[in-house]
Parts: C-alpha cells; structure tokens; sequence
DNA sequence: GTCTATAAGCGGATAGAC
DNA sequence: GTCTATCCGCTTATAGAC
C-alpha cells in the first residue's frame, strides 16, 4: 500500500493513481511499464516506487479506488421505485459513467478480459451480494406486473454491456461515427435511443 | 508475414497463430510473451520467430486472420428478408459466435481498448462500409414502418456491446453466475432474453 | 522525499550447429 | 526446420547521496 504520512505525499499518491488509472486501463497489468506512469505523473520512477513498491501494489490500489465509484449507480436502484423511472436513472447513470470516467471503465474491462484475477475477490465480496439483491428486486417487480417476465440477470448484464461499450470500444466507435460521448448530440442519441429499445423491450404491455 | 512452403510449416503456423490468439487474447500486444506463446505451441522461441519474424507480425497475422469469421455474421443480414427474422439471424449468430470463439472476441476487445492502433485500418476499410450498408437496410425497414424509429447505428452497438459481452466479460458471470455460454440452458435462456428485449424494443406495435 | 546510478533479471531476437 | 547458446536492450527494483 502507498505511503502517505504528509501532505505533500497524500498529492503525490493522487497524481500516481491518476497516471497509473490511464496506463492500465489502456495497457493491463503486464503491458503497463511503471516509466510510463512515472512520466506521466511527472516524477521519476525510484520516486514512484517511493510510494508504490512494486507495480503490482499500484494495481491493486488502482483498482480499489475506483472499485466504490463504480458500485454505486447499481447500489442506488430503489426497490421502492417506479421500475421505469429506476431503470432510466440506472442507465442514465451507467452511461454517464461511461462519458465521464472510460478510463475506469475501461480499466475493469481489461481487468475482466484478462480473467479477473485481481478483482475476483471484490466481484465476489462486493458487487455478487449487491447484484443478487438488486435481481431480488427486479423479480419483485415481474412478480407484481410491473416488469415482463425477462431474465433479470440477463437485464442486467445488457444494460452493463450497452453503456459500457461506449467506454470500452471508444476508438472502434470513433472510426465508425467519428464522435464520441462527448459530443452532446451523439449522448443524447445514444441514451434516448438505449431508453427506448430496454424500457419498450421490459415494461409490460399495456 | 509466415513462411510456409512446406506441408509440416503451414502445419505448425495454424499451431503458432491457434497458440497466439489465446495469449494476445489475454494480455494485448504488449503484455503478451513470445516465450508463452512457443510453449503454448509446442515449440521452442527461436522455431516460433523463423515463422514469424517478429512479434509485431504474429500480431498482425492473427488479426487478419480472425478478421473475416468476425465480419461475415453482418455481412449475412439480407435487406430482402424480414427484419424481425433477420434480426433474430443476426443476435443468434454473434452470441453464438460469442460461445464458439471467445477468444477472437477477447482479442478484438483487447486490441479495441488498447486504441485499435492495428485494426484501424481494417476498421476503416473492412467494417465501416459494411456497417454503414447494413444501417441502410435497417433506415430502410424504418421508412418502410417495419421497424421502430430507432436509431440505426445505435442498435448495432447495442446488439454487438450485448453478444459479445459474454465473451469479453465471461471471467466476471462466471463469478456473478457459476455458467458461461457453453451451460446450454444458460444459453438458451440468454438468447431468448437479449431477443425478446431487443425485438419488443425496435419492432412497432401493432 | 527525491534524485542519480546501478544491480538483477526478463524478453525479443540472432548466430550457428545439426 | 529445429535446436542450444547467447546477445543486448529494456524494465523492475534497490542503493545510497543529497
């Protein structure tokens, strides 16, 4: 774990994190080169190591930093809720993750590729429990009507695959649109187009 | 490229580029050790890097070689048929692409994520004018009233983000889960789920 | 806390015998 | 075509001055 008994090194820790977010996220573990996140928080590699004492320790607290951020839009989905208005804030949120953080999203998903060996602890501590109760939920819903009677895990996992593509596959959706979710136009299409097709596809019909 | 003049050299260049694909799959171009590719291969380093003369041409070879089992499933949506019919043809096709080959997936998603430095070109030359073809078809089943007035190309990342999912993520519903793709009632649940959702979400009502 | 210098080892690629 | 041996650059990590 990072030393950080001053201030001047708590900012430290912050530039290492950030600079390390983006190498593993584009490079995984074993194709990051700690020079590279050394430059890129501007400072030289012994002091990195200063910090972080070995690459994998960096990795790890990478992950975890950005493990809480990443739980919370599903930990908000209110079993109290209308099922349409929590699942377009669900969405809505997943896919301003996407346009605000790829980077983290991006970090998961070549975590996952990779086989999860890092994460697999979390998956299974932290967001199994949360996905279990949050399943739980949707199938109060289907039970009340409220909900067709889809697979709610498999909901689940398209809502997640849908936005996260948009992080995940940025540059293959760049060549194809030549925009990204930055572009308030394409977001916008993008997240009424996405509402649409799920809401139309697991709402009841009336 | 490959040398492969003699019968026992295009033999042993399918073991290197079969042994290749599940490493590049894993960790990238960068992550990725010759080393543990020659073993996967059952050969020695040097034996590997006669075929191949770098690991940068491995690469490459494996790309080109995916590339066109990826691009066919698309290629096959016919303008002529029934968009629900063709629809279901074409999710059926890429989830079970998704079960058959993982590894091409996880290879296309690895190298996407990295910035699809190397397929770029493919990307641009290869898929972009397929791609932009087959959204014709879908705006034309739209102007037709035969599809919802949904957003073409976003319906094509929603469909590929959702099958491919499987593959790319499958370390963590192994997790979520205990099943992949190759559990056939897992299967057969998730195509019928990821179709009726889809379809209920772009056909129009009647 | 941060640096320069360097150790120690890994990994891509080559030489040359067979 | 395939091997053993090896070169050499790169990468992680440490030592030790400041």
């Amino acid at each position: 774990m990072a030393r950080s008994k001053t201030r001047i090194g708590e900012a430290n820790v912050e530039k290492i994190l950030d600079a390390a977010l983006a190498v593993f996220a584009r490079y995984g573990l074993r194709g990051a080169r700690t020079g590279q996140i050394a430059e890129a928080a501007g400072m030289s590699k012994p002091n990195l190591l200063y910090y972080f004492r070995t690459k994998e320790d960096l990795y790890a607290a990478v992950l975890e930093r950005t493990l809480r951020t990443w739980l919370d839009p599903l930990a908000a989905i209110d079993p109290a809720a209308d099922p349409a208005e929590a699942l377009t804030g669900y969405i809505s949120a997943k896919l301003d993750f996407s346009r605000r953080f790829p980077e983290a999203s991006r970090l998961f998903a070549t975590e996952i590729l990779q086989g999860a060996g890092w994460l697999e602890a979390a998956l299974r501590n932290d967001l199994a429990p949360l996905v279990e109760a949050k399943v739980a939920t949707l199938s109060q819903w289907i039970a009340e009507g409220r909900l067709a009677p889809v697979d709610p895990m498999t909901l689940v996992f398209m809502i997640w695959a849908t936005t996260q593509h948009y992080a995940d596959f940025a540059a293959q959706i760049a060549v194809l649109t030549g925009r990204s979710l930055d572009d308030e136009e394409f977001y916008a299409t993008t997240r009424d187009t996405v509402l649409r097709v799920v809401l139309a596809g697991v709402l009841p019909r009336t």
